[in-house]
DNA sequence: AGAAAACTGTTTCCTTGTAAACAAAATTCT
DNA sequence: AGAATTTTGTTTACAAGGAAACAGTTTTCT
């Protein structure tokens, strides 16, 4: 499982082989978050902007009354950490929580006024940083990827 | 900023409109890296193998007496963890650390011979699995997923 | 030479996220 | 109906990872 030739890969990162992790989506699904973040401070840092935070609130802006975990499953959350995310929006006065009649396991998020008003100001300038991410590519690129990157999570239909 | 038909986006998201984010490429990144690591431990998880300890022994693998830091920053992990890291390895008898006399402040990093038979045990399934990732997607989609997204976190020279 | 700046790794403290056990409600299966 | 199972959310205890301040070493700039 030695590499012959250390030749094949030429890449950016400064002199050191990475062999065929350079080729795992593992590795490249994870360095890509880790540069998009980095992007994502650098222009909302000054915010306190927290792209999961604002994911949650977006999600409810879109879906009022929709089921906590049902947002957990959809973002990737683990239910336990919705919990927290939960409970501190609603001590910040962001969301209301409700309880169903059908169902009384459940719970029903929605926003408040305020947590409407906190996504109408910040829906903006969260977008216009993810469409700007795509500048390292072309257009054509960028929507590739964006294309398969849904193929791939099963977010994208049948596509 | 609220959009007026929610009928553009099919999704498999169980009913939830997510709206422009299901385009933005810093919640496909880390979708697609959960996703990726729950296939990763679902097939490897019996061998307590963990993608980031490994990526970093790989290193070390086909890098002898490369610098911590020159790992840290290849692998996008911070150096502060990168301490961490390595002490574990240490401690655990995988790799040696040394000071070079030319520039004392650095640490050159080597494998053991326990460490060198720990990738050479793993590094077979490790890939493999890695490899099998991309059954989601057309062999041709899945080069150029790779394409793109080595050009996206310029892991890829200048292609 | 000597002070200032930059680089490398470490430590401490803190935030984020997870795993596992749990409790309440609903559903399923006799 | 009633026991077993499943679903939903919560709690607790912990692991992963990051930020900031620090110390030793080298480099840069007078």
């Amino acid at each position: 499982m030695t590499r012959e030739k250390p030749v094949a890969v030429p890449d950016e990162t400064g002199g050191i082989d990475l062999g065929p992790l350079a080729d795992s989506l593992g590795f490249l699904f994870r360095v890509g978050q880790v540069e998009v973040f980095e992007m994502f401070f650098e222009q909302l840092g000054k915010l306190g902007l927290k792209p999961g935070e604002f994911s949650v609130l977006w999600v409810l802006h879109l879906n009022p009354r929709v089921r906590q975990g049902a947002v957990a499953d959809t973002l990737r959350i683990k239910r336990a950490h919705m919990t927290k995310l939960v409970r501190t929006f609603e001590e910040e006065g962001l969301i209301t929580r409700a309880i169903p009649d059908d169902d009384r396991r459940g719970i029903e998020l929605s926003l408040t006024a305020a947590g409407n008003a906190f996504v109408q100001d910040h829906a903006e300038a969260f977008f216009a940083t993810a469409r700007s991410e795509t500048d390292r590519l072309s257009p054509d690129e960028a929507q590739e990827l964006i294309r398969l990157m849904q193929k791939f999570t099963r977010l994208g239909g049948e596509t």
